[in-house]
RNA sequence: GCGGCGUUGGUCUAGCGGUAGGAUUUAGGCUUCCCAAGCCUGAUGCGCGGGUUCGAUUCCCGCACGCCGCACCA
């Protein structure tokens, strides 16, 4: 789809609607993603980076999820490693229901899943846990070929999603963690005993999981190697309608159920009507959908997908994803799960170690609801929603809050004193704000360049600001100016940035 | 992983069996000064490996990566 000649400067409308192809490549010129070791040749698919651009844009979405979320619902914060032994993969289900049951056609090499393959042929549900010997039985009793060469298919083994690591000389088996919480599941029977924490109580921990992909595609939105944003919520399954989280009741989520249209509910009726499990549920999907409609995702693009039983992971009771409605259509960003206390008995019982807490006087083992939010497709979503092209400009839409970059600072000219005073301007600002300042080309360039950015506001030094103390504001995506006294510019852009 | 198509500076592209040209970007300079103006100078590229050939960016094979379809996405 080459679409050539607009694409660096967008001085030409584009003959048809934007989509991820034109988002990323705005991504990767101005240094939002890129990919990982690019400068090696031969490096495997799915790892990226974040450039200058985007560490700022991760770090303004996590600055945000810490206030609107995590310090919003006094959480813990935790940072738990990455790697753990074998044995908490065993106990989480991960070492035997993470991996997949595959068959390879020795002749062509085409990979299938064994269990789904079989179920398409005898039209009836094949579990995916059998033995794999029980796979190649059911393969050669129905005579199963390979689609593409019509070989014979045998040989069930396992494909296992984690990535394997060993520890020490001995290499000890270990995994990447798939998910971060397990990290912190496992941490629950020292938290509670130190660190005076009642129930229900949400655990927070931004980081790093991995899954080895057979085929990762889709760049960012599906990568080996990937930021997560989890709360787990722990809470005593008895009581969960506390008053606090009445607040909630008269909010509207955007429901749907299946693939139909979302349609809003308020949580309350959410609840009696039992398409949400409790107001502790309810209140947690308040949480999470109002976060992204304030990170500047519009409600009619957000749902709450109710999963059906077949989509529900392992551990999952009730399973909730919020996706948001992008130019690859509805992209899942959180997974909310009830995992009930599946995860802690699960522990407990490996590990031999008491995994209850007292609350109300009784010794209780903990259910657990999640918000497991993919960072990078988060931050691609705001990106994709942002990205607006006109006759005359490329530019990022973003909400003054989200944007990386919070403002630009040029002199007008580079002479007659004005670099020198933009940068005592600048030098003032650059502490508590992200700033940038440029000094570079024409004032037109700086701002289109800082538009592609998104930059929301561009601060001008000119000869007024010599001479009256003013700057000019422009904002980006009005063009508007506005002119406002220097010493009044920090509590001017402050307010406009909360 | 299978099938199809593709891969030329950061980005978008032209082109050829004799190792590449433009636009934009970018660095430095001049000039101009409120929305990508102009001029000068410079920088950056044929995905990787192998084969054919006197010579491969070009042809062939393999691989990697990307896109589409299938499969997969706990």
């Amino acid at each position: 789809m080459a679409e050539n000649a607009n694409q660096n400067k967008g001085l030409q409308p584009q003959a048809r609607a934007p989509g991820y192809e034109d988002v990323m490549n705005l991504a990767s010129r101005r240094g939002y993603f890129l990919r990982s070791a690019d400068s090696y040749p031969n490096t495997p698919a799915g790892f990226w980076d974040y450039g200058p651009l985007g560490t700022l844009f991760k770090n303004r979405y996590v600055e945000l999820w810490r206030r609107m979320i995590v310090k919003r619902d006094e959480m813990v914060e935790l940072d738990t490693s990455e790697v753990l032994p074998r044995a908490v993969f065993v106990a989480s289900g991960h070492v035997g229901n993470f991996s997949d049951p595959i068959v390879e056609c020795s002749n062509c090499h085409s990979i299938y899943r064994v269990d789904k393959l079989i179920e398409e042929k005898v039209r009836r549900a094949v579990p995916e846990g059998l033995p794999d010997i029980e796979y190649d039985a059911l393969l050669a009793e129905n005579n199963i070929v390979c689609s593409n060469c019509k070989n014979a298919l045998k040989g069930t083994r396992r494909f296992n999603m984690m990535f394997r690591v060993g520890i020490g000389p001995q290499g000890e088996e270990a995994y990447l963690r798939p998910e971060t919480c397990q990290g912190i599941f496992v941490d629950i029977p020292v938290l509670f005993k130190t660190q005076r924490i009642k129930l229900p109580r949400g655990f927070a921990q931004l980081g790093k999981s991995f899954r080895n992909e057979i085929a990762p595609r889709q760049g960012i939105l599906r990568q080996r190697e990937f930021y997560q944003a989890e709360v787990e919520v722990l809470f005593n399954p008895e009581r969960v309608d506390l008053p606090r989280f009445d607040v909630a009741l008269e909010y509207s989520l955007n429901i749907s159920a299946g693939d139909v249209e979302p349609t809003l509910i308020k949580v309350s009726e959410a609840i009696s009507r039992g398409v949400v499990p409790n107001k502790l549920i309810g209140y947690y999907l308040y949480l999470i959908q109002s976060f992204y409609e304030s990170l500047g995702l519009r409600t009619e693009r957000i749902r709450l997908r109710s999963l059906t039983r077949q989509e529900k992971a392992f551990y999952s009771a009730v399973a909730f994803d919020l996706e948001v409605k992008t130019s690859v259509g509805w992209l899942e960003l959180v997974a909310c799960n009830y995992r009930s206390d599946y995860d802690l008995r699960q522990h407990a019982e490996a590990s031999k170690t008491d995994f209850t807490v007292e609350d109300d006087g009784k010794k209780v083992l903990p259910h657990i609801f999640e918000l497991s939010m993919g960072v990078g497709r988060s931050l691609y979503a705001l990106l994709d929603e942002a990205y607006r092209v006109d006759d005359t400009r490329t530019y990022l839409a973003l909400l003054p809050r989200v944007a990386p970059i919070q403002v630009g600072v040029f002199p007008l000219m580079s002479k007659e004193g004005l670099p020198e005073k933009a940068r005592a301007i600048y030098d003032l600002l650059r502490y508590d704000l992200d700033a940038m300042y440029d000094e570079t080309g024409s004032i037109g360039r700086r701002y289109a360049r800082s538009d592609e950015a998104g930059i929301p506001f561009c601060v001008t030094v000119d000869q007024e600001t010599m001479k009256q103390g003013t700057v000019t504001v422009r904002e980006r995506d009005s063009k508007m100016q506005s002119v406002v006294p220097a010493e009044q510019l920090q509590a001017w852009l402050k307010t406009r940035l909360s």
